[in-house]
DNA sequence: AAGTTACTTTCAAAAGC
DNA sequence: GCTTTAAAAAGTAACTT
């Protein structure tokens, strides 16, 4: 399928993003009001609030500070957080019309369409960028400096590209991984 | 001045007495362990270098300690997985494999993934295996990592697969059991390795 | 033996211990 | 460093059927 275009394997998978909606919230009357959400001070200082439209899980704290994370896209990132705008105003809650929010983290998976051999790759790349332990894990991690992601390779030839701020950071990482690789004659 | 003399004598003899603690503790790891001096010298090396280079910091002397030992056991091809080294010791198998990771990048130690060969003869001797059986395993993982069917599987769990493979042909066949027993890894695991080296190295098993 | 569930690794933010 | 969220990769583990 993606065989020769490891490129267009490129899918995000998850994106984790920040945002402050107001400058307060009164939890425990939140977590009353909302049906999905969920909050125990004990456990952890947030409400947890689930979404199924885009499926979204929202961390909500009192300092009106806001986390959201499964969105796989940007879009549903954002239509996300207009809904959460939406519920709390729902609430009597006074939130701006035009939310804006920053991306902390783009999860994304790749294909290189090829079986790579984790154990030269581990000789072949700069041994303080790499972490290989099978022992533990079947990935091998990788991290790059330019785009400043960490990525985990398998031997399958499938990749996942985490700790980008932008979808480009992904694309670049597995452009510089493929060329690396057939620099080494390693592909 | 006096103080100065005193400040040195207590800080000289604190870190003696972490020293003689850490020390006693790779013994007492090593010993619970099995192995051999040469390992447990080699420990004391690296405990001693990481002190050396102040990787104790924010660190419990009994992790580095653990961490120490793990590491020594890699060099000296004698591998112990994290979990047997965690049973041993008082710090859990994530804080021995997170200080694990510190000082083996801090001190350059540079080892590469555990080999699958190194688990053989010990899993071997377990199992009353001969050196003739050994060495067919051993081919067996020489030729399985040529193929690439090593990459990202458990060393373990190929080295269990592949002693096992080694004992039916030897004629002295151990069951999955047994070696899954002595190798720590599931039936499962075993039969799953067995299995893709049985087919992609034409090593056909007539049981 | 097959299935299912779940844990390992990576990442980032949030407030507080 | 931990707690919580989400998600993928592939291997291994632990249960149930």
């Amino acid at each position: 399928m993606n065989e020769h275009k490891p490129e267009e394997s490129l899918k995000i998978e998850n994106i984790v993003a920040s945002a402050k909606v107001t400058e307060s919230l009164d939890l425990p009357s939140l977590a009353s009001q909302l049906k999905d959400a969920e909050y125990n001070k004990k456990r952890f200082p947030g409400v947890v609030l689930r979404m199924q439209d885009p499926k979204i899980a929202a961390l909500i704290f009192g300092s009106g500070k806001v986390v959201l994370t499964g969105a796989k896209s940007i879009d549903s990132l954002s239509r996300g957080l207009e809904i959460l705008g939406d519920q709390l105003r729902a609430l009597g809650i006074d939130i701006p019309e035009n939310l804006t929010y920053k991306i902390q983290n783009i999860v994304t998976s790749a294909d290189l369409g090829t079986p790579i051999n984790l154990n030269k790759i581990a000789v072949g790349f700069n041994l303080d960028k790499i972490e290989y332990e099978p022992e533990q894990f079947p990935g091998l991690v990788y991290r790059l400096d330019d785009p400043k992601v960490v990525v985990l390779l398998f031997g399958s030839g499938k990749l996942i590209i985490t700790g980008g701020k932008v979808p480009e950071d992904a694309r670049r990482a597995v452009q510089r991984i493929l060329s690396e690789l057939s620099n080494l004659g390693l592909i | 001045r006096l103080r100065k003399w005193q400040r040195r004598i207590r800080v000289s003899n604190a870190t003696e007495r972490n020293l003689a603690f850490a020390l006693s503790e790779l013994d007492r790891m090593a010993s619970a362990l099995g192995l051999p001096r040469n390992v447990r010298e080699t420990a004391a090396v690296v405990y001693r270098d990481a002190v050396d280079k102040n990787l104790i910091r924010g660190r419990s002397i009994e992790g580095v300690a653990a961490a120490a030992l793990y590491a020594a056991c890699r060099q000296c091809s004698v591998p112990r997985t994290l979990d047997e080294i965690a049973e041993v010791s008082r710090v859990s198998r994530k804080e021995i494999g997170r200080t694990y990771r510190f000082i083996s990048r801090e001190l350059g130690l540079k080892l590469l993934p555990t080999s699958p060969i190194d688990y053989v003869p010990r899993f071997c001797s377990g199992l009353n295996l001969k050196g003739e059986v050994q060495s067919r395993a051993v081919e067996i993982l020489r030729q399985a990592g040529e193929r690439e069917l090593t990459s990202g599987r458990g060393p373990t769990g190929v080295a269990a697969a592949a002693i096992y493979i080694s004992s039916i042909l030897g004629g002295e066949r151990r069951t999955q059991r047994e070696v899954a027993e002595v190798a720590g890894v599931t039936e499962v695991t075993i039969r799953n390795r067995y299995k893709e080296l049985a087919e992609k190295l034409d090593v056909e098993i007539i049981l």
